[in-house]
DNA sequence: ATGGCCAATATGATTGGA
């Protein structure tokens, strides 16, 4: 089983590049974020005809995550739990059956968090921990667990392309990392870590000042993985090339390759 | 971090992104 993340930044101006990516590694499930429209105006029908079954759970103008899936859906789930008047489209579970049981994965676009002094970090600092609790009550139930998405979280010096211009950021700053730790040591498995020491495995570069030709990235998109689904962990990979094609994303694909079996 | 952007919005200047 192929399992993917993608941060499309809209669905919409991105369904071309999603549908050729889709076509070159054919994964099975996509869990997709920025998405960046309402459900009723999601591009449905060229996914559909790749064979895909749809959970979406859209937002107009901004945020919004999908997860697409060759294999029906026993349950979908929209929002994370732990905060009622939280009305941002960040987060989307789902369950399908595999030959070893239940599945349960989760799109997740974690919050910029972007400027730190402002009531966006607090706001981003609640869901990392409303992450944590959610992840905690799931891995009670020792399924294949998949939390899979932008993460907005680089987790280590060798994931950025300038870490000293970067340790005050929301995105690396102490505290931020001590969160996304947290998260990690309730004994969920990074995969992309799990397979390799490699710096520079970057899954974003800006469009602004030439990040892209000058290779200034950064690891933000991330997949993790239950013990159980850990276990099954074959191959990582990261689509870098599509950053390189016409009206590309910010982001590119992230997937892994787990020794799991369709129902 | 940055020289340089991109997307959505009753489409013109603003907001958000990372």
């Amino acid at each position: 089983m192929r399992i993917a993340t993608w941060n499309v930044n809209s669905i919409k101006q991105r369904i071309d590049n999603l549908v050729a990516w889709l076509k070159e590694r054919q994964p099975d499930i996509v869990c997709l974020q920025e998405t960046k429209t309402t459900d009723d105006t999601f591009p449905r029908e060229p996914l559909e005809s790749l064979g895909y079954n749809l959970a979406i759970h859209g937002q107009k103008t901004f945020n919004g995550v999908a997860i697409l899936s060759k294999l029906p859906f026993d349950e979908v789930t929209p929002g994370l739990p732990g905060e009622d008047g939280d009305d941002h489209a960040r987060f989307i579970e789902a369950v399908i059956s595999t030959r070893r049981g239940a599945m349960r994965i989760a799109s997740i676009y974690l919050p910029n968090g972007n400027p730190v002094q402002s009531d966006k970090y607090p706001y981003k600092i609640r869901w990392m921990e409303r992450l944590a609790h959610y992840a905690s009550e799931r891995l009670k139930l020792e399924e294949d667990l998949i939390l899979a998405g932008d993460y907005n979280v680089i987790p280590a010096p060798e994931d950025v392309y300038d870490p000293k211009g970067w340790s005050e950021d929301a995105l690396f700053r102490p505290q931020t990392r001590e969160k996304f730790r947290a998260l990690t040591h309730l004994g969920l498995t990074e995969a992309v870590r799990a397979s390799s020491d490699e710096a520079g495995l970057y899954t974003f570069w800006d469009y602004q000042a030439g990040a892209w030709p000058k290779n200034n990235g950064l690891r933000i998109d991330h997949i993790l993985l239950s013990p159980r689904a850990a276990d099954s962990l074959q191959a990582t990979g990261i689509d870098k090339h599509v950053r390189g094609w016409e009206k590309p994303s910010d982001h590119v694909p992230v997937y892994v390759d787990l020794a799991i079996e369709p129902a």
